[in-house]
RNA sequence: GGAGGGUUGCCCGAGCGGUCAAAGGGAGCAGACUGUAAAUCUGCCGGCUUAUGCCUACGGUGGUUCGAACCCACCACCCUCCA
């Protein structure tokens, strides 16, 4: 493909590029560029928010070019501050081994292997010695490291930094001194990270990477207020995310979840349909011609399809449709078989032996609430037991299910 | 080295001797409604089988008091200002 055409394929979707000229002089110069992102390797799991990335990666490695993915076990150490409201909790080598592990492994559902380098930060970080710690950090500035927004918004907080969150960033632009890359990729919230590289490269000697970050997804309990999105980043400890080896339905409910106004953000991030398609359903959404749901549903047999195949895909809305909007049975419930010390069970701490509900209180409260039902008839007395035998089908809420036999 | 401020439930945050299982918001959950696990509305939201009851909880340990998240002492951690 031409130099011009893979800029434009490029651009596509990215918040930050430094330098666009600097790239379309480099995609000329006809040869694979060296593309680089780091992973922290602390979160095995990786959902959507992380894809937006990958994808944007793919590309290059789809348009002959070539990626180095970063295993950040040194830096894991210290530990990223970006987007931080405090110091993080440092991991051990167990659970960075295993994160890279599981990392790398789920990234080649959307890389390509053959045009991927994977590399070790330790590799070249845990070799330095003080005095060369010290010679890198001789070249940025304290002045310039406060310019950082997080850093910048703890000061005046009152938040407290330690000192070796100031040298991340001359980690992560130290890896991009020792791989030589071209181009170095990230979220918008690694856009310091990413300038510092260019600097210390320059510093170096070197070309100057160029930067190219991608927006952030949202997660899946994010809301639009008058056109703004509002809510955190997707993320595993806000639990508001939808992992890319999720069950196949576990992925459409989630999805399917999404505030209608928030589908169009998950849309114009993660949907590989033309823009002009998306634009015409949402049209034909604000017209009343299709509804926002049966739209919703399209995004996300196409985003589970992604990862599971388009059979699984269509599995999966049928038993959500089932279960949601005909309020049938599930096909898949738990069966579970207790056995009983008595001849019958308080049902509350049924529920909660079977784990459906945290806690017996818990279990009462959904009972009075209207939300227990036993073979279809709704429970309507907290005191209420259930004696020996089954299977029961047993619904405690909206999606605990379980079949159980009591013996 | 000195002076001061802070540490509250999943998160943020109010409370500053009894009426505190602790305001308010967020997240979460249930029901109604619906087009869905959207939106909206209502309710719930530490635990204990039945409770104007008990237990656990407001950084930790002791203490004062009939009674403490609230007062005192010490300890730990965080922040600010001065040097």
């Amino acid at each position: 493909m031409k130099p011009e055409a893979q800029l434009a394929e490029l651009k596509r979707g990215v918040v930050d590029l430094h330098v666009e000229a600097d790239l379309l002089e480099r995609l000329n110069e006809g040869r694979p560029l060296k593309i680089k992102a780091g992973f922290d390797p602390t979160r095995p799991d990786l959902h959507l928010g992380h894809t937006v990335l990958l994808n944007k990666m793919r590309q290059f490695q789809d348009l002959g070019h070539d990626v180095v993915f970063i295993v950040g076990d040194f830096t894991a150490q210290i530990g990223d501050p970006s987007g931080r409201s405090s110091t993080r909790q440092v991991p051990t080598r167990e659970e960075i081994e295993e994160g890279a592990r599981t990392y790398a492994e789920q990234a080649f559902k959307i890389l390509d292997k053959e045009r991927t380098q994977i590399v070790y930060n330790g590799e070249w970080l845990g070799k330095l010695a003080f005095d060369d710690v010290i010679r890198l950090a001789g070249k940025y500035t304290l002045a310039r490291m406060m310019e950082r927004d997080d850093f910048k918004r703890r000061w005046a907080e009152h938040v407290s930094i330690s000192l070796h969150e100031l040298l991340y960033p001359l980690a992560q632009a130290y890896d991009s001194v020792v791989l030589e890359c071209d181009v170095e990729l990230g979220g918008t919230d690694q856009l310091f990270n990413l300038l510092v590289g260019r600097e210390i490269m320059r510093e170096m000697g070197q070309r100057p990477q160029i930067v190219i970050t991608t927006p952030i997804l949202e997660g899946i309990n994010a809301r639009v207020e008058n056109g703004k999105i509002v809510g955190a980043k997707m993320s595993k400890s806000l639990d508001n995310y939808v992992a890319i080896d999720e069950a196949p339905k576990e992925q459409l409910g989630k999805l399917m979840s999404l505030s209608d106004d928030l589908m169009w953000r998950y849309y114009e991030l993660l949907s590989t349909e033309p823009e002009a398609e998306v634009q015409r359903r949402k049209r034909a959404c604000a017209a009343g011609d299709l509804n926002p749901r049966d739209v919703k549903m399209m995004l996300a047999k196409e985003i589970v399809a992604r990862y599971h195949g388009a059979r699984e895909a269509d599995g999966a809305e049928a038993s959500w449709l089932a279960q949601f909007s005909q309020r049938q049975v599930p096909d898949d419930m738990p069966e579970r078989e207790v056995v009983l010390e008595n001849e019958e069970v308080w049902i509350p701490k049924l529920l909660s032996d079977l784990g459906l509900v945290k806690s017996s209180s818990e279990g009462r409260r959904r009972i009075q609430q209207g939300g227990v039902e036993i073979d279809g008839n709704r429970i309507s007395d907290p005191q209420a037991k259930l004696p020996k035998g089954g299977p029961y089908i047993i619904k405690a809420g909206k999606r605990a299910w379980a079949a159980v036999t009591l013996k």
